[in-house]
RNA sequence: GGGCGAGUGGCGGAACGGUAGACGCAGCGGACUUAAAAUCCGCCGGGGCAACCUGUGAGGGUUCGAAUCCCUCCUCGCCUACCA
């Protein structure tokens, strides 16, 4: 389908004949972008001209785009992130500004290691050459990066400093070490990401995946959730992904209530927001994993049937247990719980659906008042106690009577000397009265965990912590790092963490005592990388520091962030929390990174998110070689407004292509009449021809909405808005030489962020010095873009019934006047009476009448 | 199961509570051409000869006025997974 397209327009595209007209070698009267792109490039490339320096010495200005994944070859899908943003940088270059816009590379992670291991090369040349190749095509699309500003996050001049955040962190014991399952496949014997498991099987072997207890490091992430949901106030980002953030760290508030294990006393911690119904607990639950469990059973005649449970558990993926559908499953632990409150004792059961890393890994069971646990009390047969009446039958007890838990707020009923009292009150009573008997607490939680940062992979920023026999776990000395990535690895995919097989990286000394050692073998997750990587773009290429501290404190933080939804709750708030904890060891002046963020929506292909493993792409390639980068970037901004998604239709490009072209063919075969003085010409006498006048106001009219329309992303429109005003030029072939300088001129400068190529070529061919793109952003005329005429409607009852024709200026009591003397209203309004009057100037009349 | 978005002509979309369908694609008509392509100009939601009627996923509501705001439901996309 797509590659038929390509080849109509290539036979279109060469059948045409090259000719030069006589004198204007320099300028072709025919479009070829293929041609001018080239040009422009090479110039750009030589001159330098996007280099920071450009704009030095004016207000600055910040724009990142999220960071690319070094894939390789790139579509269409792929760049519009780096599109949307690249109009935004060169309309901030315009609009007076100093403008950091550098590119950057995600260049650690798992893809490369996959490449590695399938074709037995390198991650690090796999990785470099396709960096190299995706330079070329930046390049191509005419995105105006300086590439000295590049920041690489597998070069060792960057990891370096990766270690050097990770020891900062362990220092201010951010960083810490506990013992934490991991995706295993035992026939690879390799630790598992993820998305490596694919419906609880090994995507490489399709064995069963299990779970291994490893020792891995975190970062203590939940220590900042507060600051993560209070900081959003001062961010302007879409309340969308504010509010995605906010449920996934999931602040939680309520109380943590302490069973006691019966006999023996222990206490079993257990966390409710639902503290109102306690006195309806009829059993407790503990997570297969919970600490106790195996205390609890040793011994006892349940102790196979509970060690069974647990391991058919464990050889579970994550995916697979918690799936909601998943069956409810538990044991009993043979044990009861006695419940504070009440005294009573209740059964005690491990279940899949307790997880052991939320709250304590033990849950009380209200099956009266909560939709799993009604579920899971019916399978299993334990009692229903009601505690909460509703409101409408404040003293309803019967459990039998329940058809399914009652879960809304009502009156504490079998609830002792809170009985009768609203349950919302009894929410804070019941909490007082077990925090004076010191048999619970009020607590917060979050859904948020700590961060696990270990990955037991080689292409990742080794962990700079050794292990010595005498000293024990001992940090890397910052003077001492980088810890360079051994080259002596093989890549089989099989083993331990990678690093284990190299014995030149894992044996070394202790810095301490001198003595052996060895190394973590691990690698940190590459949102560690993507955490601190705007920071380096201050000062990337220093050797001595991770950041100069002048530059970052001027730099930073980036003014507009432009990226994808997908990374809302993920890179969005790690990056967020590194920023705040590196503010609160003292090393930044400021503590959120991003100020401002613009989401770009996905792109589609006949229906599907475009992207290469399911084959629906369209190759940048392609699309530059048969329309050129303008019109791929134009086209690629017009098809959707650029925060939503956007379905690639092939045929619509030949629109842009026409739009594109038909502005290059006016400029172009009027350049002769261009007068580089129409500003004075103008200034010296208005003209007056009709034609004049209406290309006059649709000039400023077009500048005025491309200009809100850039400053609001709102791109597909403000490309509307161009279209229109060329359109205007074609059936305006009367205007004066003036007015024709005057609509070229701002024409080429508003195309430049969109069409840079061909911006810079229009100017070149107007006579123009320097370059369109450093030129400053034109302002608009509001006295010759305001229409003096406007056709005003005058509704009955909200319908449209009449159209006038008025100045712009007409007062509302004029309009009122025209509307009740038309004659078609008058005939409408026969035998009715008028009410009401609304009068909108300029907009309409709408007549309120009845009998 | 939860969260976040989105539903407008044949299609992509436009419309910061005020003439629904800008702009573009496709389609139709015309000019140019021996002819076709390209180009340029015009028409283009549905019904009706017309006046007019009707129309923004469905149903309610608020308002002088709703694609837009509120409630209920349906469909699709993305993110997430039993959070006590």
């Amino acid at each position: 389908m797509y590659l038929c397209a390509l080849c109509v327009f290539v036979v279109r595209f060469s059948s045409g004949s090259p000719r030069q007209p006589p004198g204007k070698a320099s300028m072709d009267d025919k479009y070829s972008p293929q041609q001018i792109e080239a040009k422009w490039q090479q110039r750009w490339r030589e001159q330098r001209t996007y280099s920071l320096a450009a704009t030095a010495g004016k207000p600055k200005f910040f724009l990142l785009e999220m960071f690319a994944y070094p894939s390789g070859d790139l579509h269409m899908g792929h760049v519009r992130c780096y599109t949307v943003g690249d109009v935004q940088a060169r309309y901030r270059i315009m609009k007076g500004f100093h403008v950091l816009h550098p590119p950057g590379f995600d260049a650690f992670g798992l893809n490369a290691e996959n490449a590695a291991i399938q074709r037995q090369i390198h991650p690090g040349d796999w990785t470099e050459s396709n960096m190299k190749r995706m330079r070329e095509q930046y390049e191509r699309m005419g995105f105006s990066y300086d590439w000295d500003q590049l920041v690489v996050t597998s070069h060792a001049d960057y990891y370096r400093w990766t270690q050097w955040l990770f020891l900062r962190f362990y220092k201010a014991g951010l960083a810490y070490k506990k013992k934490a399952p991991v995706n295993w496949c035992p026939s690879c014997a390799t630790a598992l990401a993820n998305e490596q498991v694919k419906d609880g099987l090994c995507e490489r072997c399709d064995s069963v995946v299990t779970k291994k207890l490893l020792d891995q490091w975190f970062f203590k992430i939940t220590q900042y959730a507060d600051r993560l949901l209070s900081n959003h106030e001062k961010l302007e980002w879409p309340e969308e992904i504010k509010t995605m953030q906010r449920h996934w760290i999931g602040r939680s508030t309520g109380v943590e209530v302490d069973f006691t294990v019966e006999g023996t006393g222990a206490k079993i911690p257990v966390f409710t927001t639902r503290v109102d119904t306690l006195f309806g607990v009829t059993y407790l639950v503990l997570a297969p994993e919970h600490p106790l469990v195996n205390e609890l059973v040793a011994g006892t005649d349940r102790e196979a049937d509970v060690r069974e449970f647990q391991e058919r558990m464990a050889r579970q993926s994550e995916i697979e247990r918690t799936a909601t559908d998943a069956p409810k499953e538990g044991v009993p632990l043979g044990v009861n719980a006695i419940n504070p409150a009440t005294g009573e004792a209740v059964p005690l059961l491990i279940a899949n659906y307790v997880l052991v890393d939320y709250g304590t890994g033990a849950v009380m069971g209200v099956p009266a008042h909560d939709t799993r646990d009604f579920a899971f009390a019916k399978e299993k047969g334990l009692p229903i106690r009601v505690v909460i009446a509703p409101p409408s039958d404040p003293t309803a007890t019967d459990s039998a009577a329940l058809q399914d838990a009652y879960v809304d707020p009502g009156v504490q009923v079998n609830s002792a000397q809170f009985d009768g009292i609203p349950s919302t009150e009894a929410k804070e009573r019941i909490a007082d009265w077990l925090e004076e008997r010191g048999t619970g607490r009020r607590q917060v939680n979050t859904r948020l965990r700590d961060w696990l940062i270990s990955r037991q992979r080689y292409w990742g920023a080794p962990i700079p912590i050794l292990y010595c026999d005498k000293c024990g776990e001992v940090p890397v000395p910052e003077d001492q790092l980088p810890v360079v990535l051994p080259s002596d690895v093989s890549f089989t995919g099989k083993g331990e963490s990678p690093l284990a097989g190299s014995p030149t990286f894992v044996n070394t000394t202790c810095p301490t005592c001198g003595g052996p050692a060895r190394r973590d073998v691990d690698t940190m997750d590459t949102f560690v990388d993507s955490s601190w990587y705007f920071l380096r773009f201050a000062s990337p290429q220093d050797e001595t520091q991770a950041w100069d501290a002048g530059l970052v404190a001027h730099w930073l933080p980036v003014d507009q962030y432009v990226g994808g939804r997908e990374h809302a709750t993920m890179h969005l708030i790690y990056a967020r929390f590194v920023t705040e904890a590196l503010h609160d060891l003292g090393l930044l002046p400021f503590d959120e990174p991003f100020t401002r963020l613009f989401n770009q929506g996905t792109v589609y292909l006949h229906g599907k998110k475009m992207s290469k493993s399911r084959g629906n792409v369209v190759p940048l390639d392609a699309m530059c070689d048969q329309y050129g980068a303008d019109t791929a970037r134009c086209f690629e901004l017009f098809i959707a407004p650029p925060d939503e998604q956007a379905e690639w239709n092939e045929k619509g490009v030949e629109g842009v292509w026409r739009f594109l072209r038909r502005a290059y063919t006016y400029v172009v075969t009027h350049r002769e009449r261009f007068q580089a003085d129409w500003r004075s010409s103008l200034a010296a006498s208005a003209p007056t021809g009709e034609d004049d006048q209406a290309v006059r106001r649709k000039t400023h009219q077009t500048l005025q909405r491309v200009t809100e329309d850039l400053e609001r992303f709102h791109y597909n429109t403000a490309l509307a808005g161009l279209m229109e005003l060329v359109n205007e030029l074609y059936v305006r072939p009367g205007i004066s030489d003036t007015v024709l300088s005057e609509a070229a001129e701002l024409l080429t400068l508003m195309l430049s962020p969109f069409a840079p190529h061909l911006g810079e070529e229009l100017w070149e061919g107007l006579g123009k010095d320097g370059m369109a793109a450093f030129q400053s952003w034109p302002e608009a005329d509001a006295a010759v873009a305001r229409e003096d005429v406007v056709e005003v409607v005058v509704q009955i009852n909200g319908k449209v019934r009449e159209k006038l024709s008025v100045p712009a200026e007409t007062t509302k009591e004029e309009l009122e006047r025209l509307a009740m003397a038309s004659d078609k209203v008058q005939a409408l309004l026969e035998g009715l009476q008028v009410k009401k009057i609304i009068v909108v100037p300029g907009k309409l009349v709408n007549l309120v009448v009845g009998k």
